[in-house]
DNA sequence: TAGCTGGGTTGATTTATATCAAGAAATGAC
DNA sequence: GTCATTTCTTGATATAAATCAACCCAGCTA
C-alpha cells in the first residue's frame, strides 16, 4: 500500500485519534485491492473476516430474500463498511458489489477487533461511527414506512440538492433502476414519479436534474431533520 | 432508589464490566420516575438529556411526520433506550411513550457521555448495545423492503413462537393495533393477514397464537437468520 | 454500419394495501 | 354491574404500487 493510501486512511474519523502504534500495527495485516466492477465483495451470511475500506469506486450494499433484492445504501470514498459484523464478530447482514472499478482495503477483522480491545480513543471512535449508522438506518426505515413513494423520491432529490450546494441543478449519482431499489419502488415507479413531480418544478433528464422551485417542492416533501438532515 | 434496581441496572451488560466507582458516579445522578400508562417520556427532535432504563412496564417508541405515526420498537424490561441519541450528544430520533404504568431510571447523558470517555471497558459495551441496536434496524428494514404484510405477520408469529420455548402455543404480546403499526400495515390489514394465515395453521383467538404445524408455516413465512434470528 | 444489449419509459392490467363505514367485542371508569 | 370508549373485525371501495409487455434509445461491439 502506497504512504498516500495510508494517509487517506488515517485521516478518516474511524482512525485519526487512535494510538500512532497501534494503526500502524492494524496497517501491517492490510492489504490494497483493485476490483473490476460488478465484483461480489462479500455475501450475506458469511463470517466478517475483513473491515472494508473504500478508497476510490462506488460501493452497493444490497440485500436478498427469496428471490428478491433490495438495495440498502451505496458507499463512497473514503470510508469504512460493515464495521457492526466486524465488531461483533457476527455474520455480514448485507452483500456488497462494486458498481465501478474500485479500490478497496481489507483490514482483518480480529486485527480490528484486537486493537479495539486495547486502544480506548479507537473504541470510542467506533462507538460514534455505529451511533451514526444507527440513526442513518432509524431515519431510512421512518422514511420507508411514513412517506409515499413519491414523497420519498421528492426528499431525496431535496437531499441531494442540498449535498451538491443547493443550485437546484445537479446530477444523479446512481442508475435510476439502482435508486429505484433504495427508495423502495420498481423502476417503472420511479419513472411515474418522475413525472408526477413535474407539477412542482422538477425535470429529470437522463442523470440531469434541476429543481425549479425548491420552496415548491418542499410544500410537497415535507422534508424534517429528523428524517433528512444527515447530521441531526 | 433502592439498593435492589441498582443491582438489576448493574447486571445489565452494558454496566456490568465498567470500574465500580465510575457505575457509582452514574447512579449518584440518576433517578426513578413512576409514570402511568401513555406518558410521553421523550419527543422526537428534543436534546436528549437522559438515557433511560426501563425497570418494570413497557414502554413504545415511535416516529412521527405529517400527522402519520409509526411504531418502531417496544422495550421490555430491563433495558436501556435511546442510547445512539445520548452518546452522540444528538438529538432524539425517535419519540416515547409508556404503554403500561412503568417504572424508569434516568440518567442524564452528560454523566454518560463523561464516563463513556474515561471508562474503557463502559465505551466497549457501548460498542456492542450499539451494533446489536444497528444490525437490528437493519434486519427490520430488510423485513419491510423484501417482504409482503402476510410474509412479514408470518416471520413475526414464528419468532415470538421460538421466543416463547417453541410450543405453538403463546400470547401476543403488544395491541394489535400496535403490532400493525410495528409490522408496517393498518389494523384491518393485519385482520385480513391474520385470516389468510389460517389454511397454513394459524388461528388467534385474542391474544392467543396457535401455530398448528411451524413446518407449514414456514413453507410461507421462509424464515432466515439474517432477518429473523436477533443473536445473529 | 448494422445489430445487439441493457437501461429507461410508457401503457394496460393486476395485485397489494389503505381507506371508509359499520357493527361486534373487549376494556376501562364510575 | 353498567355505560362509555376503544379496539377489533368485516365488507365495500379507492388508491398505490407492482407486474407484464412493448418499445425507445444510447452505447457497444462485431
Amino acid at each position: 500500500m502506497k504512504p498516500a493510501d495510508i494517509l487517506e486512511i488515517k485521516s478518516l474519523k474511524l482512525f485519526k485519534d487512535m494510538e500512532t502504534a497501534n494503526f500502524d500495527r492494524l496497517m501491517r495485516g492490510a492489504y490494497m485491492q483493485n476490483f473490476p466492477t460488478q465484483i461480489e465483495l462479500i455475501t450475506e451470511g458469511e463470517p466478517s473476516d475483513f473491515l472494508h475500506i473504500i478508497v476510490s469506486g462506488v460501493v452497493e450494499l444490497f440485500a436478498t430474500w427469496n428471490r428478491r433484492e433490495t438495495t440498502m445504501a451505496t458507499i463512497w470514498p473514503v470510508s469504512t463498511f460493515i464495521l457492526a459484523a466486524t465488531i461483533k464478530d457476527a455474520p455480514y447482514l448485507m452483500s456488497a458489489r462494486t458498481l465501478q472499478k474500485s479500490r478497496v482495503v481489507l483490514l482483518p477483522s480480529q486485527d480490528v477487533r484486537d486493537i479495539f480491545k486495547i486502544d480506548a480513543a479507537f473504541s470510542r471512535a467506533v462507538v460514534h461511527d455505529l451511533a451514526q449508522g444507527y440513526r442513518t438506518v432509524v431515519k431510512n426505515t421512518k422514511d420507508l414506512k411514513l412517506r409515499s413513494s413519491i414523497e420519498r423520491l421528492a426528499n431525496y432529490l431535496l437531499r441531494q440538492n442540498w449535498r451538491a450546494g443547493s443550485t437546484g441543478k445537479f446530477d444523479l449519482k446512481v442508475e435510476k433502476r439502482l435508486l429505484a431499489s433504495y427508495l423502495g419502488m420498481t423502476p417503472e415507479n420511479l419513472s411515474r414519479a418522475i413525472k408526477a413531480l413535474q407539477p412542482y418544478g422538477v425535470t429529470i433528464d437522463a442523470i440531469h436534474v434541476t429543481i425549479s422551485d425548491v420552496a415548491d417542492l418542499e410544500t410537497l416533501a415535507k422534508p424534517t431533520p429528523s428524517i433528512d438532515n444527515p447530521y441531526h
